[in-house]
DNA sequence: TACCTCTATGAATCTTTCTCATTGATTGAT
DNA sequence: ATCAATCAATGAGAAAGATTCATAGAGGTA
């Protein structure tokens, strides 16, 4: 029968590269895994590696197998890191899943109060997937998403939990400094300076650019809120933000948020959780603390600004 | 170390409600389960079950690791069919999830074909999914997803497969029957007769009924598209379908196909994948077999009618 | 060719798992 | 209340399985 070291054996192998230097990472002796390597491959009927020279080369069933590995051991550990949890009285860890980029400071006000309310539960917080939030969320990588797009998914629920406008930043000394508002046309000619995002999926493109078929003249890229501002006060560019990010930077740095359009361009934040994990107590409670935020500006964090900003 | 056994022990236990019981579904002794429980439950360090009298119930942590094995354990049993699959000198099982129900036919004429051209390549199709089918897709439930909604995900690829007018059927003797098109109104005092479909997911609501306002009087739900035919015929309400579809069954039986609004209603079906796959040669050929019928009318099935439609 | 490195294999040993036999506890029926 | 039935727990011995040691073979390299 296929085991979970029959797994690890194969990721071992693939990491690396050798049966040898696996076995010393697994802690066995060359020959326990040879045994091992053999005697599955008699059982599943088909070798796993070829052996080529001293070397091996996975097979398709072995690369089959590996991405078997992959996809099942990190949920072998979580499951026993989650229950070792429990063994200490702690009753689990929150993954929360980002794909927001600036929400983190928002989130940073939430979670704040959250851990005081559930000393017993941890929190962790991930901004990576492989798949995307949803596949995330679908592959019990995370419990609870943060994302600005809802796809309403069957086996999922998603709930709004603030409300804020995207505004542009430019440097004060910048042209467009005193506009009332930003039309498409005038991003013509600047520099357009953004998270690591798929342009598909930046509002200001879907929403604002591309609608007026305009193109910024040049697009960068970069990781981190503070860099992006920093570049847009020295004049290297604009970017979008959330209006309340804006602000908070706008104080100490030469910015000038502006409208985008004549309407400007409302966003909402929504929080996605699997509609299975309904009843776990620690996990409904941050979603309420998350709401909270949206009709109760002081429930949250410092209360020095509206949440809902 | 958390194996693969507890997880079936686990799900058996669930499955059987005792631990006598489901020591014989695993073809053990009472007493093997009883060691093998208590010994997992002394590495984990928490109890998997509370024992309430002479019967179990799962812990907070026992709920989690059921949750687990319900999770892991099919892929487990996949990939060792899989295996055996290989090990007979086949190539694999091809997975396809359909999230369209009319398109079964249409399935049916690009399988024929590809289990001729693949004779080492079994196929499999599935219809329900517990997260939808992009879900299924990225959980490795399924390979290939046929589906009017392609939506975009980091991880996936969509690629369109043929294009297809989406009409109302009524019967002959219908009021309607003699119409050049349908308007929304005329749908007020209907009733609407479609497959088990969240109605938020059927384009006739979407496109067509929901703009104008309107909401047909009743609206029954049938599983198969031949008793939805057969109900349209005899008058008991009217039913949206594709063009090519309706056009069958117009040869046998009193339906008049009607087109939707003044232009109306052109849809498309989609064929997804992950993007991961995009080396398997047999999933390549799948889709490439599937998208010829677009360009090529005679390349895919009987060739009695252009698979375009 | 000599040498190094990697995998393969057989036999012995050690560890784990399973069964048997038995006990204690709970439930339902008489 | 007692008896029978059912279920889980446990200890000891047996069976099965995994690991190691020692060694051979094979491919690549100087």
């Amino acid at each position: 029968m296929l085991e979970r070291v029959h797994l690890m054996i194969i990721r071992e192998v693939d990491r690396q590269g050798s049966l040898t230097a696996a076995a010393h990472a697994l802690h066995l002796t060359q020959s326990a895994l040879s045994h091992a390597v053999r005697k599955i491959e008699r059982q599943l009927g088909t070798p796993i590696w070829d052996r080529e020279g001293r070397g091996l080369r996975l097979t398709q069933a072995g690369h089959d197998l590996l991405a078997l590995a992959n996809r099942l051991l990190p949920q072998f550990e979580h499951a026993e890191a989650r229950m070792s949890q429990y063994a200490q009285g702690r009753r689990g860890t929150l993954r929360i899943g980002m794909e927001c980029h600036p929400c983190y400071q928002w989130l940073r006000k939430v979670v704040a109060p959250y851990l005081a309310g559930w000393p017993d539960v941890d929190v962790d917080v991930k901004q990576r997937f492989q798949f995307g939030g949803i596949g995330a969320l679908l592959g019990y990588d995370i419990d609870v998403l943060v994302t600005p797009d809802p796809l309403q998914k069957p086996g999922l629920h998603f709930a709004p939990v603030f409300d804020y406008e995207q505004v542009l930043i430019v440097a004060r000394t910048h042209p467009l400094a005193s506009v009332a508002f930003v039309r498409p046309e005038q991003l013509a000619d600047e520099t357009l300076i953004s998270y690591p995002v798929d342009p598909h999926r930046l509002d200001l493109y879907n929403r604002f650019l591309t609608p007026a078929g305009i193109v910024p003249k040049r697009h960068k890229v970069i990781e981190t809120t503070d860099i992006i501002v920093q570049m847009v006060a020295s004049g290297r560019g604009v970017a979008a933000l959330p209006l309340w990010l804006a602000d908070e930077h706008a104080d100490r740095m030469a910015l000038v948020p502006l409208r985008l359009g004549e309407e400007g361009m409302a966003k909402q934040i929504f929080i996605g959780t699997r509609e299975a994990d309904g009843e776990i107590d620690y996990l409904r409670a941050f979603i309420a603390l998350a709401r909270q935020g949206q009709t109760d500006p002081g429930g949250v964090g410092s209360g020095e600004r509206p949440p809902k900003c």
